[in-house]
DNA sequence: TTTCCTTGATTTATATATGGACCATAAAAT
DNA sequence: ATTTTATGGTCCATATATAAATCAAGGAAA
């Protein structure tokens, strides 16, 4: 980042990562794997993933999912295979949408 | 990073955050918001959406989740509320699991 | 109780993700 | 058909996330 941005997020982003870092936790103890196993198994530093367990925003969205994925957590609630199934529904239904959106430039009667 | 480090992802990992991506892009087609639009609402530039629309795993998650939670993605299936009452049942759990995973020393007959 | 491992926190050096500017192409609106 | 703008690349400078090392405290095993 060239200049210095702070970001805010929501509280809804906030708890979303809060939650999934508790449920990587939850996940470890069940499995008996220590902190530094677990890091070592993603590929990551143990001090990476004491900041994933604890929701750090500024974490890579990889790491955290590659270790959500270890432990077993369900992303979407689906398998491998439903992920896939999922994945290609909504490309076909992407390409079927308009590439761009566009603004009218005239008044659009969209609002009202 | 000190030392350079090239990550390894599961196929899950890759398909996760695909798919989150995609979702982000059908959302924000529907929502007829341009890139530049909603990348000015999530306080980020449009690179970083491009990246996050095509499942880029080196995006930061606050960034991401923030997005998705922007165009009305639902993380875990759950709003606000529901969200907040998983993140306290799990905290909960987790205050009654032991602090640290220990290994015993002796022969554990854990896996034979 | 004592030992020893796990965790949490801090610091430092560096690889790299990000913002911004640019351009070319695509595609929507007129 | 023409115009206009959204998108998808690229490149560059820099703020910063990360890995590694270290230390202290906590807590599980013996």
């Amino acid at each position: 980042m060239p200049k210095s941005i702070t970001r805010t997020y929501s509280r809804y982003t906030y708890n979303a990562a809060a939650l999934l870092g508790a449920l990587i936790r939850e996940a470890r103890n069940e499995r008996k794997l220590t902190a530094q196993e677990l890091a070592d198994r993603a590929g990551i530093s143990r001090g990476l993933l004491q900041r994933i367990e604890k929701g750090n925003l500024k974490c890579e969205i990889g790491a955290v999912f590659e270790v959500a994925t270890i432990v077993g957590i369900k992303l979407f609630d689906a398998n491998e295979r439903t992920l896939m199934k999922y994945l290609r529904q909504t490309k076909d239904k992407l390409t079927l949408l308009p590439k761009s959106v566009r603004k009218k430039t005239k008044e659009m009667r969209d609002d009202f």
